[in-house]
DNA sequence: CATTGTGTAACTGTTATAATTACAGCAGAG
DNA sequence: CTCTGCTGTAATTATAACAGTTACACAATG
């Protein structure tokens, strides 16, 4: 995993609390990063309609989405974001030999599953469950574990 | 993810296949990758009493766990895999603004979750499994969703 | 005791990733 | 209309992770 879904949670969790409108310098200067990155993030989260840009003079980025519904398996699917993968690939397909022909999908198989589980997992998590659990000290949003 | 599951899975499964003795040469050729990485999950897998060495001239791994109840947990356990987790960590845990010093821990219990469910879920998958899914053409060994 | 293989350490080449620089294009204020 | 400040994106650089390779001490077998 990449930093991407990690700053994306944080900044949405930043701009939610907030409830003004933010530029990336600023955004950047609370999760700890460069404002590039955090515009390449958010842009994404615009296409998919979780913020809002205003142009111009003190613009930047506004939370527009239901912080009580946004769940983060949204917001990693806004990013496309992949948990579990390995881009190495063991065997050789071409190999006679069943095995080796076969457990690169196999192992790719099972990856995919394991992500999806995480992206199902994810879905029990809001972004209102976390700027409740930071600001509060509650105990830790926890994942449902039938998801 | 890095490649050592994927490895270790397929040695394994090989293997326990073969039912004979096999050098990290021989492994390696199947798994198409070097021998040198072989041998460095195999040593954990030994530690783990997964499979035993036989040295001397025609030395090399023997499969010694039974198929049937070794699951993938138990592998991933050996190698000490970690399938989701970021070495990136937003915030800083230093500032006074409680989201910039608090997303960092609140970010990495989420994937500490992810990966516990991870691993969870790959109790519902044995070594039998994927020897049976490669030769009989079996559905994909299929995640237990309550897992 | 010669041969073969494991277990590691050290090094190299390659790839992935975050940071940085640069700039075109747009939005709003005056 | 024009100036300012911000986004969106491309291109580049620096750095860290990773797989592959070489080398060798140690152990076991015939």
């Amino acid at each position: 995993m990449n930093s991407s879904f990690c700053i994306a949670v944080h900044a949405l969790v930043y701009l939610n609390h907030m409830q003004k409108v933010l530029s990336s310098e600023e955004l950047a200067q609370n999760v700890c990063t460069n404002p590039v990155l955090i515009r390449k993030v958010m842009s994404r989260l615009k296409k998919a309609g979780i913020v809002d840009t205003k142009g111009g003079n003190n613009g930047g980025y506004i939370f527009t989405a239901d912080a009580e519904t946004l769940t983060l398996e949204r917001i990693a699917e806004a990013i496309d974001m992949q948990f579990v993968g390995s881009p190495w690939r063991s065997g050789d397909i071409d190999k006679e030999c069943l095995i080796s022909s076969g457990m690169g999908e196999i192992m790719q198989n099972i990856c995919a599953q394991l992500d999806e589980h995480c992206r199902k997992s994810l879905r029990g998590i809001t972004v209102a469950d976390i700027d409740r659990k930071i600001l509060k000290h509650e105990k830790e949003p926890k994942i449902d574990e039938k998801a």
